[in-house]
RNA sequence: GGUCUCGUCGCCUAGUGGCUGGGCAGAACUCUGCAAAAGUUCCUACAGCGGUUCGAAUCCGCUCGAGACCUCCA
């Protein structure tokens, strides 16, 4: 089945073919691992999780699937330096040698980072490779000689810059964003870095060593220039170490079309001389409440906080699943509670089809390849998860389990299993039963109501459920037997 | 300052110029002592003001509002 994606190297809706047969090579710029990771991190990560879902389990293709983790940059520098208030006794003990400190941190971000992702469901086995900057400082390093070689990079103050005018004059810059050079605002990007420059365009490929700092050697022309990667380099070097150039597919927030990932098909292509990726796919960000999220506002808020909440993480990646990937998306507490509900919904209808016992008389045959293709055909659409859910919606709506005929129960359980492998928030099997401590006094009160019930003495039995309900509990009864929830 | 995007029922999210989605919330009913669950039904919105058109949420203009990038950022 053809998917159709939107390219932002196009601007246009284009159908995807692998350029490999039947493998997809995907890369997807990672974390920076200097802090926990906040929820619109999350949806940068499910965004590419379920286009990898989506090619191998609707298109059929293998996928290998990589996410850098970004363990040296400016922030982990700062956080890992001697004295940081950031440096937390997790991490271990802090030595005089920076580059083991900056490792530190991020080794211990990246592990808290893979169990975040872990918990909204992105699936270890799914990844290829994940590959730290650190462990391809070799590879950084002969990248940035092959630039300089051609001609693109330039040594000024120890640190290497990459020579955008030169690459202007025979070379497309500005591809996935329109850039108006002309009227860059003015003064900022002056502070922005204070390492000598010849344009103020260009951009730092290697940075000189700072005293402090973590580093690394970089043999040039018989001289070391100690120092360290750039942050758009290392994707360029670890996308063509791991994956090989030109790949399928390469994700990320649409705040890195520029200048990241602008940078980053200039200097592939400046030093291995291919194209880096022949689809261009950028998450757009969300919103909380509205407005954008910012610690200064009080709205940002880690993963790990909103599990500490009591919210599940479960009902977040399908929270995140009721927004096409490429929309703002408006992320509010009330609209969790309104899908967790939605969620719930289809997973009562699941349970439906394995548990009941279809006792009408006038039993419905339902075409569940019909709701399949129309659902697939949804996400084939540049991952159009809303309308997707909204044909599972309304199938549901127009299908209740108890007028279904077996057969069609059993070709439909089928389908959500399909569609699980893609939204992978629903459980099969039986209806779970859950265990919770009742105090002996509400379960007296219970039985005492239950016994009252039989007895046709029902004020009684209404007055035991009063005393319950005061107690934080709530009694449901079926036909012969009740069950106590927590209210 | 420059370049863009968006503003849809109480809330969230789709929307191809005409046939007026989906979820949540809300309302009524059926069914059960009560309660819940389940089922049936209802709930016509497109920021404002102009314009184009036989007809506009959808096209154009302006205003207001939210946001993005240019600067670390998913």
């Amino acid at each position: 089945m053809q998917l159709y994606l939107y390219n932002t190297l196009t601007r246009s809706n284009q159908p995807f073919s692998p350029i490999k047969p039947n493998v997809v090579r995907m890369y997807s710029c990672g974390p920076t691992v200097y802090n926990y990771a906040h929820i619109g991190n999350m949806r940068a990560f499910l965004f590419p999780d379920l286009l990898q879902r989506v090619l191998r389990v609707v298109c059929g293709y293998k996928v290998d699937w990589v996410m850098n983790i970004t363990d040296i940059e400016d922030k982990i520098i700062r956080d890992s330096a001697i004295g940081s208030p950031e440096w937390k006794p997790e991490m271990g003990n802090q030595t005089d040698n920076p580059n083991e400190n900056a490792t530190k941190l991020a080794l211990f971000y990246e592990r808290e980072f893979l169990n975040d992702i872990s918990t909204i469901g992105i699936k270890r086995e799914h990844f290829h490779a994940i590959p730290r900057a650190t462990d391809f400082i070799s590879e950084i390093t002969d990248l940035v000689r092959r630039i300089i070689e051609k001609g693109f990079g330039y040594e000024a103050d120890g640190s290497i810059y990459f020579n955008l005018t030169q690459w202007r004059k025979s070379e497309k810059y500005g591809q996935l964003f329109t850039i108006d050079t002309d009227n860059f605002r003015a003064g900022v990007r002056i502070d922005a870095d204070e390492y000598e420059r010849d344009q103020v365009s260009d951009f730092v490929l290697w940075k000189a060593h700072k005293e402090g700092e973590p580093s690394w050697d970089f043999e040039l022309n018989g001289k070391n220039l100690r120092g360290r990667p750039g942050w758009h380099i290392e994707c360029s070097a670890m996308g063509h170490a791991t994956l090989g150039l030109p790949f399928d597919i390469h994700t990320g927030g649409v705040d890195l079309r520029f200048p990241h990932h602008e940078d980053e098909i200039a200097q592939s292509k400046a030093g291995y001389g291919v194209e880096t990726s022949a689809f261009w796919c950028h998450n757009e960000f969300l919103e909380v409440e509205g407005t954008k999220m910012s610690k200064s506002r009080g709205n940002f808020f880690t993963l790990r906080e909103l599990l500490q909440r009591g919210l599940d993480a479960l009902d977040i990646r399908f929270a995140m699943m009721s927004a096409q990937y490429n929309s703002v998306y408006n992320f509010t507490f009330f609209g969790l509670e309104s899908t967790a509900k939605a969620r719930q919904r289809i997973q009562d209808y699941i349970y439906d089809l394995q548990d009941t016992i279809s006792d009408s008389s006038s039993l419905k045959n339902v075409n569940a390849t019909e709701l399949r293709v129309a659902v697939f055909a949804e996400l084939l659409n540049n991952l159009h998860t809303p309308k997707a859910l909204e044909r599972v919606f309304a199938f549901i709506n127009s299908n209740p389990v108890s007028g279904l005929e077996a057969n069609s129960r059993m070709e439909l359980l089928d389908f959500f299993v399909e569609l699980n492998a893609i939204f992978d928030v629903w459980e099969f099997g039986s209806r779970p039963t859950k265990h919770i401590e009742i105090p002996a006094e509400v379960s007296g009160y219970a039985e005492k109501r239950w016994q009252a019930k039989k007895d046709r003495n029902f004020a009684l039995a209404d007055e035991m459920r009063v005393k319950i309900t005061e107690l934080g509990f709530t009694i449901l009864d079926s036909k012969d037997s009740y069950i106590i929830e927590r209210l």
